[in-house]
DNA sequence: TTTAGTGCAAAAGTTTTGCATGGTC
DNA sequence: GACCATGCAAAACTTTTGCACTAAA
């Protein structure tokens, strides 16, 4: 939930190491190994496809270990869950690269935005309401020069 | 895409059947039914809720038809999809104005919130990229003030 | 009358659990 | 050494699909 005090790189082993130390779990190599995923990651990923990347990088580990991997990450608070896709859910690093995405509705074109001013106006509408904002996603569609 | 011209009050039948018209999809029982339970639903239902729901009614309704249902509605736009809970999806009726969520990460209230002054913003960074902005969607995620 | 929607049951996925074994603290 | 984590396979769920049938337009 800590926010913009990331460098925001590549994941080292001793962050990673860190994460799970907060979250009050051992450290494993299977749970450094699915942190090391979600921190490749560019977006967010499912168990099943973080398992199929980890199995195809020749690792050994279970489907049960991730989930239930993820599962402590997600209570600890040290990944966020979202789930846009129907029936499955997706995970993702807390506090990796903040982006947003513009999206072409006629070529269907993402361009990924890396500046994102909205901080203070989040916190703002969240106050207003009793919350304190720990993310937010947003997702702008539009027409891009070349379709019109 | 197009917001702002419904009147989104509380549902009776005719809106109810408007909804559908709108969607493009054919008045039914069922269909009445499904949106009836999520117009009563004070947060968010899943498929089953809502089929366990109906059935305790009464209704004969198949979970089948539930499933399609939710998913047909979804596709058109009248009813939004949000997946707090793990594994499974939660649908709501939601007000035709545009509005964002706000949504507690541990209690998984959902806030909609109404006012959105992000327009500007949004032009000038679409703009940036050649785009036209026609439509974007937020969701914030944080911790509300019963859960701190 | 044409076409789309429904219920049922079966199938396809996703996620969880039981248990013996292995690894971390 | 105590206790937690893992892999495997089976179980439990959620969601989708095929098909004969019914109802809306």
């Amino acid at each position: 939930m800590l926010r913009g005090e990331m460098p925001s790189q590549q994941a080292e082993a001793r962050d990673l190491r860190e994460i799970l130390a907060r979250g009050g779990l051992r450290v494993t190599r299977q749970r450094l190994r699915v942190l090391e995923a979600l921190a490749n990651e560019p977006h967010d990923a499912t168990a099943q496809q973080i398992h199929e990347r980890l199995r195809g990088a020749g690792s050994q580990i279970g489907l049960a270990t991730v989930y239930r991997t993820l599962g402590s990450l997600s209570d600890a608070g040290a990944i966020d869950t979202l789930a846009h896709r129907r029936g499955e859910m997706c995970f993702r690093l807390c506090g990796d690269e903040h982006h947003h995405h513009l999206l072409c509705s006629k070529c269907h074109r993402v361009i990924e935005l890396a500046d994102c001013d909205l901080q203070e106006w989040l916190d703002e509408v969240a106050a207003q309401h009793g919350f304190v904002a720990s993310d937010h996603q947003l997702e702008i569609t539009g027409v891009c020069a070349g379709c019109r």
